[in-house]
DNA sequence: GTGTACTTTCAGAACTAGGT
DNA sequence: ACCTAGTTCTGAAAGTACAC
């Protein structure tokens, strides 16, 4: 049973819990990074580790290490692999605080032992009501001259000041943009904020740039912008978690031969990532969907919206998102 | 060409938490 | 309870392109 499997099928056994308002696979988070994360009615949050078959007695007792660092910022934290492999070692997993979820070959999940709640939160993960990434507005270049904008002012600092930072960040976008309103300058600053955090590109507390921040910086420099733009694309992907949304688009291309307004296309489609639990239904899909179809263009995902016979469609450049997730 | 559907850009409304 | 500042989300005008 690959680790992909696993994951896919006990996303899907939280999803089926009514209590259980949002499911990402892989999302949010540097080190530790759980590969699920399980949002409930509350706000409590439940992160989970998974690990396929066949892989040995030192990667299972790293999966229980990985869901012990869990606790530290997560109410709730499971440990899930097949069923052949937890009755192997489930003698390990003493630990009575970690949940055990068993995978059976047919891929069915069962609750193995109910996780308690964590009393070692550090710092606690919030509660998010998208599992997708934030977007609004950025283009790819902007978002370059933003990071830059952000590296400089921060290079400048002997001491971190936060204020001066997003001055640093208004600066820039005024130059980008032809704004009149002073007005604007919390909501462009918050928007900016937000796309980088669920990109994980900045880490919020202090505006230092990530691994991935860094790279994305020097990519940006080069004369041939295909790098940036193809890192820039992981991130999305992977990073927001942008991957499970041309899955779903995919379906309905699948299941549609065309659709006859782009309104009607993202009605659909908002419809199935609440179904999917990637959203509350809180969340403002059809807002999204207005700006997130453009990003996927500029990033060279999606192509423009096609007429087929009497219907449309946006086609999936699949042989680019494999060759950048590799 | 022209009306309509779609895209891009700017503006601000609606919450929320904390203080009094 | 009310005010305020800060955060988050929503709306829509202006611009563009596309079918007819």
């Amino acid at each position: 049973m690959e680790h992909a499997e696993v994951v896919e099928a006990v996303a899907d056994w939280f999803k089926a819990n009514k209590e259980v308002v949002l499911v990402t696979k892989g999302y949010g988070r540097g080190f530790p990074s759980p590969d699920i994360t399980a949002q409930f009615r509350q706000g409590k949050i439940a992160l989970v580790e998974c690990k396929p078959s066949d892989a040995g007695g030192r990667e299972y007792m790293t999966g229980l290490g990985q869901s012990l660092a869990y606790l530290t910022f997560a109410d709730f934290s499971y440990l899930a692999m097949p069923e052949k492999e937890l009755n192997i070692y489930q003698k390990y997993f003493w630990i009575k605080e970690i949940g055990l979820l068993s995978v059976k070959e047919n891929l069915e999940v069962q609750l193995f032992r109910q996780a308690t709640e964590s009393k070692v939160i550090l710092k606690r993960e919030e509660p998010r009501i998208r599992g997708y990434g934030y977007y609004r507005d950025l283009r790819p270049s902007e978002i370059h001259s933003i990071l830059r904008a952000i590296q400089t002012e921060r290079n400048k600092q002997l001491r971190l000041d936060k204020n001066k930072i997003e001055n640093a960040i208004w600066r820039e976008v005024l130059r980008l943009r032809k704004i009149q309103s002073q007005k604007q300058k919390n909501a462009w600053i918050l928007n900016i904020k937000l796309l980088l955090r669920d990109l994980q590109l900045i880490n919020l507390d202090d505006y230092s740039l990530t691994e991935d921040g860094f790279r994305l910086l020097q990519l940006g420099t080069l004369p041939d912008k295909k790098p940036y733009i193809d890192e820039l694309t992981r991130c999305f992907l992977i990073n927001a978690n942008y991957l499970d949304i041309i899955t779903i688009m995919q379906k309905l291309n699948d299941q549609y031969i065309g659709f006859t307004t782009v309104q009607d296309f993202k009605e659909k489609l908002a419809e199935i990532m609440i179904e999917e639990k990637l959203a509350t239904e809180r969340t403002n899909v059809i807002r999204d969907l207005q700006d997130i179809p453009r990003i996927l263009k500029d990033l060279n995902i999606l192509s423009d919206w096609k007429k087929y016979g009497l219907n449309y469609r946006y086609n999936i450049n699949w042989k680019r998102v494999l060759a950048i997730i590799r």
